[in-house]
DNA sequence: ATCATAGTCGTCTGCCTGACGATAAAAAGG
DNA sequence: CCTTTTTATCGTCAGGCAGACGACTATGAT
């Protein structure tokens, strides 16, 4: 049966990247100053569209260098050094969720180490690193903290806040934590993402216990640092566990 | 800056649906029979394009009425007696996952409880339940087991499989294995859910402790039952609980 | 030298789970 | 009617793990 153009409506793909990394104690997402209408000049979740050859994992990886010079992580390779988590997240086609027509975009969620800057890309005129907490606060209070005044355009608050809880609930049952650290890190580096993510306080001898008493989770590297000051500790690297069991738990609230 | 349709690509955009129930302690999918190419006369997971000026939910939702009858449940308000639970699973667009165009299909999963028998609807010939193990097994033995003699078109066994891997880990943190039972179940109905999403065999003494332990998980209806032969089984209804603290341990393999 | 900071090792207690014995209430078979 | 079978339900016990928290170690700062 030949292809019959009438048969289904067209639409525009593109894909939008939650780009999570911690920095300063504080979970942060990159977001990108819109330089079109519509929404011109509000920030946003980096994005584009999908190429007409390209799949979507494809699409991500391409945008997520294009933001960050970060490189998709392929789990069945080695970690090259400038790598980052890539998953995808989920999928929004509300069809008022763009004015101009009908698009669907894929969300995907990047987890990475703390960068030093941004890198504006594409049709963005400026890129930074800002708080969720304060860019999930936008659509009730209009604190000009971090110099965002406005919520963040289209559909992209829930879509970060879906990223956001997405990274939350998914370090309590894997090693996903580690790609916020540097290839090398210490259990308090580690905790403090733990802290920062979910936005608590963790008891360090607890912690250190749990992630050096799961097998697989952390690797000794034998060096040692002392750049948070203190007592000198391990350095550590990621293991080849991806999955804990048992899982890390969230305090109650 | 007005549209400009060149530049992007069009798609087509679909939506898939992994419906699963529990009938005679296995696992089974809806899989309907294509009755167009490509892949005519294949089976495949029901879905089909999303309408202009749809969104993706109520497309899967619409499609999940069309072969079943069921209503898809919005946990805002009360269950319908027709009720499945309906939620986004994933999306996939390799562009050369149909031959015939660009197409991106958002997956969505349905669990739902022992139906009598599926209709067929739209484009299908026919539809039916068939155990996951032999859809997914299709790719490796060409057993003709259940009447399926070659694996599911398209790319629809991995989608099957994520589906399938999706709702066996989301009942064990979650209250959704509910979902599969009618609106009244005994916990060894509930149970063997558990037994058969999972595929392990788990101690009714432990498992019932468990349930009737946990909070809001299940509300008991006064009434008992014997439907299932042997002493007298308390009828329960699902609770409010949506999520399960400590969770449902899965046992090892 | 003293303090502050961060890391690491232990102890104890309570809760949860897995293993499994025992009892209860029905249907089926003799 | 009695026994067997099947399913449901309650109890017990030991091991493991998490939370609370004391103690000690090794650095830099004052």
């Amino acid at each position: 049966m030949p292809y019959d153009p009438s048969a289904f409506p067209p639409f525009a793909v593109t894909v939008d990247l939650v780009v999570l990394t911690v920095r300063q104690h504080a979970l942060c997402a990159l977001v990108v100053r819109r330089g079109e209408q519509p929404h011109q000049g509000r920030w946003a979740l980096p994005g584009g569209f999908v190429r007409g050859d390209e799949d979507l994992s494809a699409a991500a990886a391409r945008e997520l260098t294009e933001e960050t010079g970060l490189l998709a992580h392929d789990p069945t390779h080695p970690a090259p050094p400038n790598a980052a988590h890539l998953e995808q997240l989920a999928t929004y086609g509300d069809p008022k969720r763009d004015p101009r027509m009908r698009v669907v975009s894929v969300a995907h969620l990047a987890l990475a180490p703390d960068l030093p800057a941004p890198r504006a890309g594409g049709d963005a005129h400026s890129a930074r690193w800002a708080p969720v907490e304060s860019l999930l606060r936008q659509e009730d209070t209009f604190g000009r903290e971090a110099g965002h005044g406005e919520p963040l355009a289209f559909d992209h608050a829930r879509i970060l806040a879906d990223g956001v809880e997405r990274a939350r609930s998914k370090i309590e049952y894997s090693s996903l934590a580690t790609a916020f650290c540097p290839r090398e890190f210490t259990v308090g580096e580690l905790r403090r993402v733990y802290e920062a993510v979910w936005g608590v306080a963790l008891d360090p001898r607890n912690f250190h216990r749990k992630v050096t008493g799961t097998p697989g989770f952390l690797v000794p590297t034998g060096g040692t640092t002392t750049r948070q000051g203190g007592r000198p500790a391990q350095l550590f690297r990621a293991g080849g566990a991806t999955l804990l069991n048992p899982p890390m738990l969230r305090p109650e609230v």
